[in-house]
DNA sequence: CTCCCGAAAA
DNA sequence: TTTTCCGGAG
């Protein structure tokens, strides 16, 4: 993986990660590509670093897919029984959610369900290849091609385990935390969002209590100059006061209890999720994987071959088909390969190695010639 | 679609 | 100088 830990903490260590772009610069590439300065938008990377050490989501899933291609699963003893007692909580997704690779409230394809005799212990279990979720074609050579591409432009120290860093705190200190850095970090750069926590954790303001206690514009000095530091500073505030009255301090540990919070919506309470609760709900999807999702043709609107119209259009599409295995490490995978290659504007056809399995591979004029932004139907997103 | 907020690319 | 960055709320 391309993700380095900056510096350890005590925090989620998705707050310190930076994509290093050491072999990218080339000159070919349109500076506004390389953050050589910049870096990546932490909110973009969160989810990846539990990826890029294997160790991705619950240590305690309920099974573990064997062959993907065949798409046959093996329920091994010793996962199965893990389950938790409180499936809201520990929150693993069920054996037929996982099987069916679908998010836990969207599932338009649970019409025939496995029985549970399917799901003993030892057992092999078939996907059902529903009709309405095909996948894409060549989609496995595509994200073959893309982890290669962005493994080579990699940087070296990968060492430091994200799930190190992040285990220093005592886990409802680190959720909470986690949670801090997705709000402060959307829209800011990574080593100011750092700064920035580590402020608050200087102060002691990292809880929900201290926070709760404390003046507003306290806060908002303490996390200044991160993106829209006032509007954060007051819904932390309101965050602190939720998580305190709520949850006893702790956050939220439910989707649509995250989303409640003000200042968190549905990309990073799926963050939020994935790297808080290692509960992997759905996939976290930014404009990033929006936009090469689309251009792929990995996602439509329901129904129809439009491309999809919102992120969160692109979730529900993306979940119907893509293994839930690839759901955390997807993000990072397409943030890198967004900012790289496939650019908002003007993407590097050329340099792309799966330009042959994309319908919309050089069909974006790559010269600023057309400014007639006449009605619509101009670029391809 | 605009605003929030500021840094950096164009 | 203007635009981009690209998450969330209204």
């Amino acid at each position: 993986m391309s993700l380095i830990l900056l510096r350890n903490s005590i925090l989620h260590p998705f707050c310190f990660v930076r994509i290093k772009f050491k072999n990218m610069s080339k000159p070919t590439f349109s500076s506004k590509s390389l953050p050589s300065k910049r870096g990546i938008p932490v909110s973009n990377l969160n989810p990846g670093c539990e990826s890029s050490n294997g160790v991705s989501a619950p240590e305690n899933r309920v099974f573990v897919r064997k062959k993907r291609v065949k798409k046959t699963v093996e329920i091994t003893e010793k996962e199965h029984q893990t389950e938790p007692h409180d499936q809201k909580l520990c929150g693993l997704p069920d054996i037929e959610e996982f099987a069916y690779g679908e998010a836990n409230g969207s599932a338009q394809s649970r019409k025939s369900k496995p029985t549970s005799d399917m799901l003993q212990v030892g057992t092999e279990v078939t996907f059902p290849v529903s009709p309405e979720a095909v996948s894409p074609a060549n989609w496995e050579k595509v994200l073959e091609g893309i982890q290669k591409m962005r493994s080579s432009e990699d940087a070296p120290v990968d060492t430091m385990g994200c799930e190190k860093a992040g285990s220093v705190l005592p886990p409802k200190e680190r959720r909470f935390a986690v949670l801090v850095s997705s709000l402060l970090s959307s829209q800011t750069k990574d080593n100011v969002t750092h700064g920035a926590i580590q402020r608050l954790l200087q102060n002691g303001l990292l809880a929900a209590d201290a926070i709760d206690g404390v003046d507003e514009a306290t806060i908002k000095s303490l996390i200044y100059p991160v993106g829209f530091y006032s509007r954060k500073a007051s819904n932390l505030k309101k965050i602190a006061k939720i998580c305190l009255m709520k949850y006893d301090g702790d956050i939220p540990s439910s989707l649509e209890g995250l989303l409640l919070l003000p200042g968190i919506g549905p990309k990073m309470a799926h963050l939020v999720m994935n790297v808080g609760w290692n509960n992997v709900q759905g996939i976290c999807v930014d404009t990033h994987v929006h936009r090469i999702c689309n251009r792929l043709g990995w996602v439509s609107r329901p129904g129809s071959k439009q491309k999809t119209r919102s992120p969160e259009e692109t979730r529900e599409a993306l979940q119907q088909w893509l293994p839930k295995e690839e759901w955390v490490p997807i993000n990072p995978l397409l943030v890198g390969f967004g900012q790289t290659i496939c650019t908002p504007l003007r993407p590097q056809c050329g340099m792309c190695s799966v330009s042959e399995f994309c319908p919309s591979a050089f069909k974006e004029s790559s010269s600023p010639s057309s400014k007639a932004k006449k009605s619509g139907q101009n670029n391809k997103l």
